[in-house]
DNA sequence: CTCCTTATTAATAATTATTATTAATTAATA
DNA sequence: TATTAATTAATAATAATTATTAATAAGGAG
């Protein structure tokens, strides 16, 4: 628990319980979850805290990069503490998301830049399927 | 117009007015508007359109696989009529969505169902920038 | 072409996800 | 340890979307 509060000095935010708690649920799941389920996971052992707070919690880490917000589905925003580059995967029947490591070394981004007219500054290939639980039904 | 109607038809949906309004809404422009944009669009000609018809035309049309839903921002949804394989660029500053094509043949999606234990069933592939308008500033 | 059945619409209320407000609390530094 | 400024919990507010319902209109049967 010692290098967590670490990162988040280092990022330059003030280190407290409710920040520990979101970022150590959010590195313990592979399945970047919502604002909501961080908030239901966290309040067995933290029944004072609020849906709130984990929202402005998110939103700080954000800032500071360090968790990504995923917009894979239109329901709710998704969370991810690996910023690193990989891909995501998503089950359309039980909206989970999981990570993935996919070859997209061919993307040409001068091209794009060229042809859009845009700076791109960011990337994002999600996948939609059923995951392997899924498929049993 | 004529077309527009057919289109309807072939897809096992009643025609409206609302509907026929929508849908051409959205083939007039390469923008790929929220609902609400939409609903703004539509209430020159159509001063007496709700905005809850958009949000369930736009789901009907959803379910008859015509228009496809985007979840690039977190704020909302944006709509595409154009289902065919391609690719999006969002400018983080308008918020704009426009359609862009590139390569990307070398997924292997084999290796990414065997990996994730997956079906693949569809595929995004997003990228996020400046657009030019917005650079300027 | 008109009637009938049923889906669609407009208006509106309700819901869900998220953000803002604020007073009380807590973390970091002096 | 006291001070100060940021953070928190509680709650209200907002924005996007969905549900409800009574009125209307589309499309087929006669």
């Amino acid at each position: 628990m010692k290098q967590l509060a670490e990162i988040l000095k280092e990022k330059g935010l003030k280190v407290t319980p409710q920040r520990l708690a979101v970022y150590s649920a959010l590195i313990n799941t592979n399945t970047h979850p919502s604002a909501e389920t961080i908030y239901q996971t966290l309040l067995n052992d933290n029944p004072s805290i609020s849906l709130a707070t984990v929202y402005k919690t998110l939103d700080s880490f954000k800032s500071a990069k360090l968790v990504k917000e995923l917009n894979v589905c239109s329901e709710h925003s998704n969370y991810d503490a690996d910023t690193s580059k990989h891909q995501h995967i998503v089950c359309t029947k039980c909206q989970r998301v999981f990570d993935i490591h996919c070859d997209n070394s061919n993307i040409d981004y001068n091209k794009i830049e060229e042809q859009s007219g845009f700076k791109i500054v960011d990337e994002t290939i999600t996948f939609y399927g059923l995951c392997s639980n899924c498929q049993k039904e």
